[in-house]
DNA sequence: AATCATCTCAACCGCGCTAGA
DNA sequence: CTCTAGCGCGGTTGAGATGAT
């Protein structure tokens, strides 16, 4: 018995979405909540399949997420997290709550890889440029500067980010949900069951400025901009199958409030009655009532998995450690200073 | 200006997993 | 226990954008 298709090969569209199309996506997602994908094109009309549906929604009309160029911040916690991971996008965007695992796989393939390529192949021929001509040429003075360079600014970095998990730490120790060593996910290490845990607060930088305001698919405001009272009315999500994600939020929220929510609101307050910044700002939780934020942040974002029981023990042992962290860092972010020297420069 | 090559990223595909009947 | 529906994840594709010649 084979697996049957997701959705009818016949009559269903692909390709790029139309507006009309998100209009009328978000519209059923305000009154109806997300979830239950399946009977998302049944009852919309949409001629896409459940699985269109989602990743369009996930991807893309999902409140909270930030597009554009990513920050030195986000790409340093991307290889680092990529290194301690490997591949597990879903896993890795649950660092980088903005971001979602799409965007930072295509980031990685498109942009880290070859970066760290090139790096590494550059270190290694200045490794042996370096063994060939000895410890005081000019080359090595270059290496050791930018490598100081690279040092200091992995402090500041292992600093930030240490001062971050402090902060939500301190917010509510007792709220925050370790994850349960259940037998069934210790032993199934792609246990699929998501655990809320500790969410990093979104990195420190300025607002991105869409790279893509042109192109309608990349544009998330648009649907903002198309959808004003969305905004304004919180999706219901009561009779769906976001009752038990909206409990399971709301207990989350609680059990770990946003960090930044009060100050959130109030520019959230200020970006609503300025449609100028509202239209220009690309990031769109800043667009979007905290309510609808928390609403439905939580639940497409992948939230860190039992699974990553280790690598988040790891990392906030990592991160919380001070004098004795620095050995593990190193094998941690398993990058050597030369291999990314300079690659943030 | 035209053509070709390369890059980017939105979207698709297939598989694995879980829950429920 | 088996089967099925539904969902999430990671890998891959391909259309459009951009750069080079």
């Amino acid at each position: 018995m084979g697996r049957p298709p997701c959705c009818d090969k016949i009559g269903v569209k692909k390709g790029p979405w139309t507006p009309e199309e998100d209009i009328i996506l978000v519209s059923y997602i305000q009154e109806h909540g997300p979830g239950n994908w399946r009977s998302v094109p049944t009852n919309t009309g949409l001629l896409r399949c459940s699985k269109s549906c989602r990743l369009r929604w996930t991807n893309y009309l999902r409140p909270g997420i930030k597009r554009g160029n990513f920050t030195d911040q986000e790409e340093k916690m991307i290889i680092h997290l990529q290194a301690l991971l490997g591949n597990r996008w879903a896993a890795i965007a649950s660092y980088l709550p903005q971001r979602t695992d799409n965007d930072i796989k295509n980031y990685w393939n498109t942009h880290l890889k070859k970066k760290l390529n090139k790096m590494q192949t550059n270190s290694s021929d200045q490794e042996n440029h370096h063994r060939s001509r000895g410890s005081n040429s000019s080359s090595s003075s270059e290496t050791a500067m930018s490598k100081g360079k690279w040092e200091r600014r992995l402090q500041t970095d292992i600093h930030m980010a240490k001062q971050a998990l402090c902060d939500a730490l301190s917010l509510d120790n007792k709220s925050i949900i370790l994850p349960e060593l259940s037998p069934s996910v210790t032993a199934n290490p792609n246990s699929q069951i998501h655990q809320q845990s500790v969410i990093p607060p979104p990195p420190p930088g300025p607002p991105q400025i869409s790279h893509s305001t042109t192109t309608y698919a990349s544009s998330a405001e648009n649907i903002a901009r198309l959808l004003p009272n969305w905004i304004n009315k919180p999706p219901k999500s009561s009779h769906t199958s976001s009752e038990s994600i909206g409990t399971t939020q709301n207990s989350v929220k609680e059990q770990f409030p946003s960090p930044s929510s009060e100050g959130f609101e109030t520019s959230l307050q200020a970006g609503l009655n300025n449609n100028s910044n509202y239209s220009n700002n690309s990031d769109v939780s800043h667009s979007i009532s905290p309510e609808t934020t928390s609403l439905f942040q939580d639940e497409s974002k992948p939230n860190i998995e039992n699974a990553q029981l280790p690598p988040l023990c790891f990392l906030e042992k990592w991160l919380l450690e001070d004098a004795t962290a620095q050995e593990h860092e190193d094998n941690l972010m398993n990058l050597s200073f030369e291999e990314t020297d300079g690659l943030f420069d």
